[in-house]
DNA sequence: CTGAAAGCGCTTACAG
DNA sequence: CTGAAAGCGCTTACAG
């Protein structure tokens, strides 16, 4: 692996030289450079990055942590890379499978200046974590459970949409409305804030709030939105529509409705949240929020890259004061499934 | 930022001593040992893994190259992550979107000793690009399109596979298959090979080849197989059983045949292939070829880090003489759709 | 069991 | 427009 002593000497100039020409600083005379730029080409040269790195005190790589490579964070994946690159920034993905260890982990191994920033999608750290964002590099929180923490933070508008979905529901004359979420707790997570939007709508219309239509199930799978809608026929649980946490867990619960033989929308009505890629192709196709993943992909990016190059310009990534807090637009998108 | 240097004075050792510490070398005293973690304690140290890098010649982390991180490559990528993990790798991910010139791109980027080996799902390049992969470090190919090249390779069983599926058509009774696919070429690419297995399953059964039954859609999208399954219908075409090449674009076709008010499978069975997660929660849930993607992808990873040790042994990327060829196993998975 | 020193391959003030 | 040299922060033969 030629270095570029080697093209130096190849070309009959000093490193120097050479680095100039691939850094393309502009005092090289054009002869000199072609002569750099030959030599590079016959010895097939390729610059060392690490070396680079240590010597420029950054990685141009930003760290992603999500809990899968799946699904919605798949999608949000995919927006995050195409944003970074328009920052010339390559992206690491890290899976934290949704623990609270894990995430923690991300943040402790990104100190090791690996990365230039983090953008952490928390599903297991609690707003009891916030001491522990204070790290010595940027970071932006993408997602719910942390707010006014010491760092810049990039959510979606949970309550709002989940009331407007909720509302929805009860446009299209649903007076029992169910919910199937995830095990609600006290912090902020997806369920407990999809839940506040979804008991304020049933508030603002008067309608009673009966803690048996509150279905929570332990994991937002498929499979257990499959198995839940066919309990709760079973069970014989009086409800004309279904209000889902995600799109995921929907797609179950429509599964679920088929075989428990209760056909949607005409006898319930269903909506989630996502608007994930197949929600519009499913029979019945399944109402649903659009977040906007692209712009929020492209805020948490554009927000980090910020934070790395001020934190470049002074040596030390800066916390409290100036950080932002960015919540995304979305959109009600209307289907067969609340009977479009 | 405390450097190694900064914790051997503050713990009144040498840098070599605090080097051995972190790389838990067996010659260092307990008491020497506990100095040493005490003052990195102290100091929070983090190891700056560029000059590490550096130094020893490789970054630890692999490149993953695929066309995105969504739906089916999202899963392998997921498994990916995973076994790289049990190799104590990192995985990088890069998008190609598809393009062979984004392909060709990763190949010559990561020469730069970002990665210390490459996955590379080749769905651009061709059998002429062969040549290209002899690259000095180590790269896996996963995927079709590229066989008999310089480099280790991991595929799935498409021609085997997809006459399994033609066959399990074929005995559920129906007569005129269709075949949704993509645009079919002389390179060996994922339409390409599927065909040819469900052009030897109608031979095999003895059943005509009618060229009308094979639709090809620019891309397999979910879109596209909603539109294209209505307008098979629209158009009068005469089939009673559908093989759609990917489980994606099948859902767009269980899509457009509800449209078009076929019933499935009473009169048109469907039967797709890479059994994404989805499949089996769809109504009609989704019968389908299921590769073995956890096997692909440890397979992959295993052959990579092989690689990775040798050439780090040896300092030069062998290339040719013991290149390894592994295909997945497979297995039939039977849904409502072909009516189990 | 521990240390002094070289060197991995770059980039960048500083000179000229 | 070009060069000599220092230094980024580690690891590792080599000595003792």
């Amino acid at each position: 692996m030629a270095t570029i002593q080697d093209v130096a000497k190849a070309a009959g100039v000093s490193a120097m030289t050479v680095s100039n020409v691939i850094n393309d600083h502009p005092n090289v005379r054009t002869a000199t450079r072609e002569k750099v730029l030959a030599a590079m080409a016959r010895l097939d040269y390729r610059v060392n990055v690490a070396a680079r790195n240590l010597r420029k005190g950054r990685t141009g790589t930003i760290g992603l942590a999500v809990p899968e490579v799946n699904g919605y964070y798949g999608r949000l994946a995919t927006a995050i890379i195409a944003a970074a690159e328009r920052h010339g920034l390559r992206v690491s993905i890290e899976q934290t499978g949704a623990s609270r260890e894990n995430e923690l982990d991300v943040l402790s191994m990104s100190r090791n200046r690996l990365y230039d920033g983090l953008i952490l999608s928390t599903v297991g750290m609690g707003s009891a974590d916030v001491e522990l964002l204070k790290v010595d590099y940027p970071v932006v929180i993408l997602g719910e459970r942390i707010f006014g923490g010491p760092v810049d933070h990039v959510a979606m508008p949970n309550v709002e949409a989940s009331h407007a979905a909720t509302r929805h529901l009860i446009e299209r004359g649903c007076r029992r409305i169910a919910l199937v979420c995830g095990p609600l707790t006290d912090e902020v997570d997806v369920s407990s804030l999809r839940f506040t939007g979804y008991r304020q709508a049933l508030l603002s219309a008067g309608q009673p709030q009966d803690p048996e239509l509150v279905q929570s199930v332990e994991r937002l799978t498929m499979r257990a939105g499959a198995l839940r809608a066919r309990q709760m026929v079973e069970n014989g649980l009086d409800f004309d529509g279904v209000f889902c946490v995600t799109d995921t867990v929907a797609v179950g619960v429509l599964r679920g409705l088929a075989d428990a033989g209760v056909p949607v929308p005409e006898r319930v009505k269903v909506i989630g949240f996502d608007n994930i890629e197949e929600s519009e192709f499913l029979v019945p196709s399944l109402s649903t929020i659009d977040p906007d993943h692209d712009m929020m992909a492209q805020r948490a990016v554009d927000l980090l890259a910020g934070r790395i190059e001020r934190s470049e310009r002074n040596g030390r990534t800066e916390h409290g004061a100036d950080r932002e807090e960015f919540v995304s637009s979305y959109s009600v998108v209307i289907r067969e499934s609340t009977g479009s």
